[in-house]
RNA sequence: GGCUCCGUGGCUCAAUGGAUAGAGCAUCUGACUACGGAUCAGAAGGUUAGAGGUUCGAGUCCUCUCGGAGUCACCA
């Protein structure tokens, strides 16, 4: 068993032994002994004083002395301020370290043969994807990670909003000002093809109601509803949803398209997939250049029209409530809501619907007890009364459905607009971090042994881990600032910064290999260095770590781990010597530690999504 | 305005209610004739937005104030 358990359960023992009252095991904390004591592991002894009815330093000292004789680990002990550090055998972290080197897999848990849904990503096809779907991807794509290796079967899903508004303006533009160019005969990546429609479709109908703007009608609506506080300019923007449904001619064709669109038109059917197919294909690229994958794809075109049988369940059930014209509604207020539309008194469907609709085919489809939905802060709101209805609706997957919400990337100019031409694309910014790191390479004069391919290849995986790391490193609710410049950083709290760590112990290993040296001496070491202890508590905590990171849904505390791993074994090389060790037994000692410290970097910074090169 | 989230050195970020609030960047100073210097060591930089409260103990929990963001669509 864990020493950290183990002690737990003894000061649990210890307390009612010493002081004849039980109590919670949750209580007793173990902590990390701080470096600027003597100790392994430290004892918080505060919450027992009550019940022992002695100073703290008095109660420290008589549980420290009752887990010198019942745990056999436990070799000396010591207290400051209430707080009892207890020092742990040699002997003990030795056996530790021959688990971890005997374990290829150590940190991950068995499989526990439930299944969780992790949905993310979730494009529209109008345009490419940009910053912002990146941090959705790897955080979606890493959490995924992380729950397969806390146990769980894992089901990645996206859904595509492959229909709407959105796609029927990429479409009209190319159908009307496209003069039959594609992607092929301008050379363009097909979904970047696509967007540029979306954008010229912006830019005419921007060019449209600058001129509306100008006529008598809309001079009238402008006297008439301008607030006093609101420039003209403020006035326009505020009004253009309203004027693009109401007034402009492109907004006519574009819902007559939709409509075509609904109604199975076959030539607009016909469009609608061309130009789809084409954004599939630049997705797949954008996808497999960023390393992810996904087992399940739904369409929303499949099912924008589901949710209106679970609407008829919920009236039934008198969860849900109609209105004088016939539109379904849910009463919130109890749980602090507001009262929520269903479904329109049309019968047709909104978001809300869908979701409802969607969430239940996810459950027939995959009988998953847990589902994360990526999706940004934006939507906070939705999901929670998406969650509180499918509650009270009684079914069976809802209490493990979780939103993973994430703040979104801003700029050090602000918030992304593409309108004003701010947004960051996704492949732009790949290839410019990997072109970085490329160049990098060349400066450094490190080459000379590379052939072209494999220097491409290791700037490849320096620069994507750079980006992922600068990503991910990042608690995700917090609003991240994107500097560009720093996201290309190879230097201090980076991903290359953790690859160097592990290129280091690859230089020993292969060495290892090499001169086919035998590690069994590792067991006669006998003073273990701080240095060597502090990677050693390290790895002793990184099952804790990714089991933290899985009850959180949150990345950024195996990120952090990797950084403090990385750092403490630069540390370590910089102040001991592996192979010119004073001793066989203490070269042996920190090639297996070293081991460990590489094996445990890799699967660390593999569930972040980002490789480890062998050189660099 | 209601609700939600956020506020930590110049900047970007850490810190299951626990010991003197930690890193990185930037600035300054040092360290290879050494297993790779994409490294290491050191200096400087803080009233954790402010005020109360709970607690043996608060950056963390509660209340209020200030500042910022999001949301409050028969859009998705």
């Amino acid at each position: 068993m864990d020493i950290q358990n183990s002690i737990q359960i003894a000061v649990a023992q210890a307390v009612e032994q010493l002081y004849g009252e039980p109590t919670e095991l949750k209580k007793v904390q173990i902590n990390p002994t701080p470096k600027e004591f003597q100790g392994d592991y430290t004892v918080v002894v505060f919450p027992f004083v009550k019940i022992a009815k002695k100073a703290p330093d008095a109660a420290a000292a008589e549980l420290g002395a009752f887990l010198l004789k019942n745990v056999p680990q436990i070799s000396d002990f010591n207290v400051v301020k209430g707080f009892l550090n207890l020092s742990i055998y040699e002997k003990y972290w030795q056996n530790f370290l021959s688990e971890v080197s005997e374990n290829e897999n150590y940190g991950r848990q068995p499989r526990n043969g439930k299944k969780t849904m992790v949905e993310f990503s979730s494009p529209n096809t109008n345009k490419p994807l940009h910053l912002g779907h990146i941090r959705n991807i790897l955080l979606g794509w890493s959490c995924a990670k992380i729950l397969d290796a806390v146990g769980y079967d894992i089901v990645r899903a996206q859904i595509v909003n492959d229909r709407g508004i959105a796609i029927c303006k990429s479409m009209y533009s190319w159908k009307t000002w496209g003069d039959g160019k594609t992607p092929d005969s301008e050379g363009i990546k097909s979904d970047h093809f696509v967007g540029d429609f979306y954008v010229l479709f912006e830019k005419k109908s921007k060019a449209e109601y600058e001129i509306w703007q100008k006529t008598e009608a809309a001079q009238h609506f402008l006297n008439e509803k301008k607030k006093a506080d609101q420039t003209e300019k403020e006035f326009w923007a505020a009004y253009k949803n309203t004027w693009f449904n109401q007034f402009s001619e492109l907004g006519v064709a574009i819902r007559e398209m939709l409509l075509k669109w609904e109604s199975h038109d076959s030539a607009t059917l016909e469009l609608w997939k061309k130009m789809n197919g084409w954004v599939y294909l630049g997705f797949e690229k954008t996808y497999h250049d960023l390393g992810v994958e996904f087992d399940k794809l739904y369409f929303e075109s499949n099912t924008y029209l589901l949710g209106k049988d679970i609407v008829e369940e919920g009236l039934a059930k008198n969860v849900f409530f109609k209105k004088e014209d016939n539109s379904v509604w849910i009463d919130l207020t109890d749980a602090g809501h507001d009262q929520k539309l269903v479904l329109r008194g049309d019968g047709t469907s909104v978001y809300m619907t869908q979701d409802l609709g969607t969430a239940r085919m996810r459950y027939e489809d995959f009988g998953c007890e847990k589902s994360v939905y990526v999706v940004a802060d934006e939507q906070n709101y939705h999901f929670q009364v998406l969650f509180e209805i499918l509650k009270r609706l009684g079914e069976p997957y809802a209490a493990g459905l979780h939103h993973l919400s994430y703040g979104l990337v801003e700029l050090p100019t602000g918030r992304m607009k593409t309108r004003e031409g701010t947004v960051v694309d996704a492949d732009d910014l790949m290839a410019e971090v990997v072109r970085l790191a490329d160049e990098n390479i060349k400066e450094r004069g490190e080459v000379a042994g590379f052939s072209e391919a494999e220097r491409a290849e290791i700037a490849r995986k320096i620069g994507m881990a750079a980006l992922k790391f600068y990503m991910v490193k990042v608690h995700p609710k917090r609003k991240m600032i994107f500097n560009p410049e720093e996201s290309v950083d190879l230097q201090g709290q980076t991903g290359p910064y953790i690859q160097y760590s592990f290129v280091r112990i690859n230089g020993l290993m292969t060495r290892v290999k090499k001169e086919n040296i035998d590690l069994a001496a590792a067991a006669d070491y006998q003073k273990i260095e701080p240095q060597e202890k502090e990677l050693l508590t390290a790895l002793h905590a990184f099952p804790t770590v990714i089991q933290q990171a899985a009850d959180d849904y949150d990345p950024s505390h195996i990120a952090n781990f990797c950084y403090d791993l990385a750092k403490s074994y630069h540390k370590f090389w910089h102040d001991l010597s592996v192979f010119n060790a004073d001793s066989e037994a203490a070269r042996a000692f920190r090639l297996k530690l070293s081991a460990a410290v590489g094996q445990t970097l890799k699967m660390g910074m593999g569930l972040l999504g980002i490789e480890m090169p062998e050189r660099m």
